[in-house]
DNA sequence: GTCTATATCGGGATAGAC
DNA sequence: GTCTATCCCGATATAGAC
């Protein structure tokens, strides 16, 4: 508990977790304000409604769930280069916030709806970031690779780990943690090394 | 309606549907009753409660989730003919149900302790599905391909498209459901093509 | 700003008529 | 076996005291 210097702030890093774990059918206001210590009302106080208390996080979780294609592909790196600098930054994400891509994904699944003005607000634009993928693999000479297999393989390959996180741990490694962490970790040269091989080879 | 002669198996393929789209907390009893043109009460009648109701269903969903690699890897086919019978195989499931991926993802994340029995209860031996995989590389000459990594792969490229659709099919196919579903039958070419490429070379 | 008390509604579940 | 009526609880949300 920070005191009360900003309890609106405080609230929300709570809801947060609260959400992420349960999703939004899942959580109660209840459950968020005994686990932020505080009253049911301060909720409504702040945010009015559990729908616009979530609307405000999920804003934010479904950033990060959205890789910064651009700022890595417009760089001057060679493409394997990029390609390793995207696995390591976009893995490394998740193991710090495990539970977005389940999150973000079933409530998409959800409310698809409401993508549109997401991907407005968080200043996405899907076509540049498949055309810069486009280019690169033209300029590398490798045009029998859609970008748009491309861009789902990669990715894929990346977030699946985490959104099927329990199976895999229970399945592959007897639920040992440090084990499925070696593991994620062992991830950042698998996913290229698939991803190159794919694309020097026909 | 397919009248009373057997209302308990109506309720349950009612129920499946709706627990699929909207998830155990997005689901109410008033929702099943309603799309099964019954009454609440018979839902308790036949099944006694809601969760009791939720597991029949999810046990069966799951069991489709979980691929029948022993069947396949089993086989006497090579190993390329494995890994296309795999794809097209786990595609084409997830083509006529496509809501499964996410469902089971997203139960599982709230309840992975269940996983054990249902493992038991489904039959599945992951030890020796692993073994299978294992023995198939090294039958092939592959020793550098780590069999952990090759099982996620195959899987996960199979399964993402799905459990991330809303997202792709508006960011990249600008909503268009029959570019989507092209997409998808595309897999069953780009899935083998990318596992292969990697297998063969370092 | 933070709390208590309360209004209102909808959820799961049961009793009992037919 | 299927329905109506009802119980009970927990959920969101608001009013109002401090």
């Amino acid at each position: 508990m920070e005191s009360n210097i900003n309890t609106e702030q405080h609230i929300l890093e709570t809801a947060r977790i609260v959400f992420m774990q349960n999703g939004y059918d899942g959580t109660t206001m209840q459950m968020i304000a005994d686990e932020a210590r505080i009253n049911k009302s301060l909720l409504h106080y702040y945010y009015r409604s559990k729908e616009k208390l979530f609307k405000q996080i999920f804003e934010k979780v479904f950033i990060k769930f959205i890789p910064h294609l651009g700022v890595i592909f417009m760089s001057d790196m060679s493409m394997e280069e990029k390609i390793h600098a995207f696995a390591n930054r976009y893995i490394d994400v998740f193991i710090e916030n495990p539970l977005i891509p389940i999150f973000v994904m079933q409530e998409l699944s959800k409310n698809p709806d409401h993508l549109t003005e997401l991907i407005k607000d968080a200043g996405i634009n899907p076509g540049i970031m498949l055309g810069k993928i486009e280019q690169m693999l033209e300029d590398e000479g490798i045009s029998m690779q859609d970008p748009r297999h491309f861009f789902v393989n990669l990715i894929g390959l990346c977030i699946f780990p985490f959104a099927a996180r329990p199976l895999i741990q229970r399945m592959i490694f007897n639920n040992n943690q440090d084990d499925y962490n070696t593991f994620l970790q062992e991830r950042k040269k698998e996913v290229p090394r698939l991803i190159l091989n794919a694309i020097r080879k026909g």
